[in-house]
RNA sequence: GGUCCUGUAGCGCAGUUGGUUAGCGCGCCGCCCUGUCACGGCGGAGGUCGCGGGUUCAAGUCCCGUCAGGAUCGCCA
C-alpha cells in the first residue's frame, strides 16, 4: 500500500516531500496560481500549484495545470508535493506544493445535498453528507463512547454476548415486532436482547453486556424513535436492588463522557459549538411519586396514568438541573401497572416496581430494573399480566434450575449521542436511520 | 395512528386581494483575475411550482383528494 499521510498529522512534520490522498472540498483556480482545498478523514489542507512562467506569462501548455482545471468537487484524487509550513495561509498555517495530482475518480460536479439540506434529503444522500467534518467526527466520538464502557465492562469482569435476533415467539409484546418468514412458518426480530441475557444470568455468566440491533415495529414519528437501532445491555448478578445496577450505569456514562471530552471536547466545541459536560456522581434520584408532584407543583398536570409524559420528563429534568446543577436523573419506583412482568416489585409494596428510568435533559435514555428471579412469583406476574405462561415457556424454563438474583438495563446509543451533541434528532448521529417509511439507501 | 405545519431550479428560500415573461442567494457552466483562503469581476444555463381532480375568462396562489417530509402527542431506548 502506499506510504500515505493523513492531514492532521502534518502539523507536526518537518517540511518536505509528503504524499496525501483524499477529495477535493474546493477549488480556486486563477490564472497564474491554482489552489485545491483537500479533505481526508481527519481534516483539511490546502494544496498550491503556482503555474510556471514562460516569458513572463502562466504557461498554457502546462499539462499539471490542466489537469487541475479538470477537477470538480467530490473527486477522490492523490497528491504528491512538499509540505511547507507558512504563516500567510489561515488553514492551519501550512500547504502542500504541489509535484504531481493522480485523478481516481471525478465526481458529478452538482451535488443534491448541501451543508443546509433538509435531514430526509441528506438521508437520501447519507454516503456525501458523512463526508463532513462534523458528521465524521460523530463517528469517532461513538467509537471512544464504546470503547470506554469495554474497557469499563473488562476491568469489572463483565463478559459479551452477541444474542440471536431472530426468535420464534414474541418476547414482550405482540405489537411492536416485525414478522417474518422463515422457511415453512415465521419467525420474529428481536426487540430487546432481554429474555437471552436474563438466561446468561442462569447460564452462570455473572455479568454480562451487549451491543447490538434491536427492532420494533412501533409506527413512531418522532425526533428519537426508529424502527432499528442499536441497544447497550447489561445483565447483572448478584445483586440486591436496582440501585446496583443504578450504580454502574452511572459509572458507564461518567467514565464514557470523561473520555469523549478528553479526546475531543475541542472538537465538539468547534464543530457543534457544545461543552462536554461530564456529570458528577452520584446522579440524582428521586422516586416517580415525588417526581409527579414536583411537576405538578411546576402547573404541569400529567394526564398519562402512573407514567412520565414527555412534558413531564422535561419538567422533571429542570427541575434537577435548577436544583442540583445535574443533566441527569433516575426516576425510580415505578407503578407494576406501567412496567413489564418480569420487573421485581418491592416486597413491601408490589405495587412498585424496583425499577427506573434515566433521563438526560429530559429525554428517556435507558430502563433498568430489578428482574424478578423466583419462578413461582414471576409466573403470577405473568397472569396478572394477562399472559399466558404457555407462550413465554422457553423463557420461564430458564428459571427453573436455580436462578440468582440479578438485574440490568437497556441504553439506547442513538439517544445518547443525540443529546451528547445537542442534536435535535437521533438521525443526524445514525450512520444509517431506519424508519417506518425509510428502508434505502 | 391523531393533531398542526411544509412541498416552487442541484440546494436554501421569496412569490401581494388569483392576472400576462415565476424571482433571489448558494451551487453549476464559460470568460477574466499573481497567494487565494466565505477569493473577486463579467456573462450564461437550469423550473410541466410534489401528484390527481375541481372552481374560474384566468391557479404557484382558492377547494377536494392523494403522496412525501417536519414538529408534536400516543409508545418507547
Amino acid at each position: 500500500m502506499r506510504e500515505r499521510t493523513l492531514v492532521k498529522d502534518l502539523a507536526a512534520r518537518t517540511d518536505g516531500p509528503v504524499t496525501l490522498g483524499g477529495w477535493v472540498e474546493k477549488l480556486r483556480d486563477q490564472k497564474r496560481i491554482q489552489f485545491v482545498i483537500l479533505r481526508d478523514e481527519s481534516g483539511d489542507v490546502q494544496v498550491t500549484y503556482p503555474r510556471p512562467v514562460i516569458n513572463e506569462q502562466p504557461d498554457e501548455n502546462d499539462a499539471l495545470a490542466a489537469k487541475i482545471s479538470t477537477l470538480t468537487s467530490g473527486s477522490f484524487v492523490w497528491i504528491t508535493g512538499r509540505l511547507v509550513h507558512d504563516e500567510r495561509v489561515k488553514l492551519g498555517g501550512l500547504e502542500i506544493q504541489l509535484d504531481d495530482l493522480e485523478i481516481v475518480t471525478l465526481a458529478d460536479p452538482v451535488s443534491p445535498i448541501a451543508e443546509d439540506t433538509s435531514i430526509d434529503k441528506r438521508l437520501d444522500w447519507r454516503f456525501l453528507d458523512l463526508r463532513r467534518t462534523e458528521m465524521n467526527l460523530v463517528f469517532q466520538i461513538q467509537t471512544t463512547i464504546e470503547a470506554a464502557w469495554r474497557e469499563y465492562w473488562v476491568e469489572n469482569g463483565f463478559v459479551e454476548i452477541h444474542s440471536p435476533k431472530l426468535m420464534a415467539s414474541p418476547s414482550e409484546s405482540n405489537a411492536e415486532l416485525f414478522k417474518l418468514e422463515y422457511f415453512e412458518g415465521n419467525a420474529y426480530l428481536a426487540q430487546s436482547p432481554q429474555f437471552y441475557k436474563q438466561m446468561a444470568m442462569m447460564s452462570g455468566l455473572g455479568r454480562v453486556f451487549e451491543i447490538g440491533p434491536v427492532f420494533r415495529a412501533d409506527p413512531s414519528f418522532t425526533s428519537r424513535h426508529a424502527t432499528e437501532f442499536v441497544s447497550v445491555d447489561i445483565e447483572v448478578s448478584w445483586i440486591d436492588s436496582h440501585e446496583d445496577i443504578m450504580a454502574i450505569q452511572e459509572q458507564l456514562l461518567h467514565r464514557a463522557l470523561a473520555a469523549v471530552k478528553e479526546k475531543h471536547g475541542d472538537a465538539i466545541l468547534k464543530n457543534f459549538g457544545v461543552e462536554v459536560q461530564v456529570p458528577s456522581l452520584p446522579f440524582p434520584r428521586i422516586s416517580l411519586a415525588d417526581a409527579v408532584e414536583v411537576i405538578k407543583s411546576r402547573g404541569h398536570e400529567i394526564v398519562r396514568g402512573g407514567d412520565l409524559d414527555p412534558e413531564g420528563e422535561r419538567q422533571i429534568a429542570a427541575h434537577i438541573a435548577e436544583k442540583f446543577g445535574h443533566e441527569f436523573v433516575f426516576v425510580t419506583d415505578y407503578p407494576s401497572t406501567v412496567r413489564p412482568f418480569y420487573h421485581m416489585r418491592h416486597d413491601d409494596n408490589p405495587a412498585l416496581t424496583k425499577s427506573y428510568d434515566l433521563i438526560w435533559r429530559g429525554t428517556e435514555i435507558t430502563t433498568g430494573a430489578q428482574r424478578e428471579h423466583r419462578l413461582d412469583v414471576l409466573t403470577e406476574q405473568v397472569k396478572q399480566k394477562g399472559l399466558e405462561p404457555e407462550g413465554l415457556q422457553t423463557y420461564l424454563d430458564f428459571f427453573k434450575y436455580g436462578a440468582p438474583a440479578h438485574g440490568g438495563f437497556g441504553m439506547g446509543l442513538l439517544r445518547v449521542l443525540m443529546l451528547l451533541l445537542h442534536q435535535p434528532n437521533i438521525r443526524e448521529v445514525g450512520f444509517l436511520f431506519r424508519g417506518p417509511n425509510r428502508l434505502e439507501p
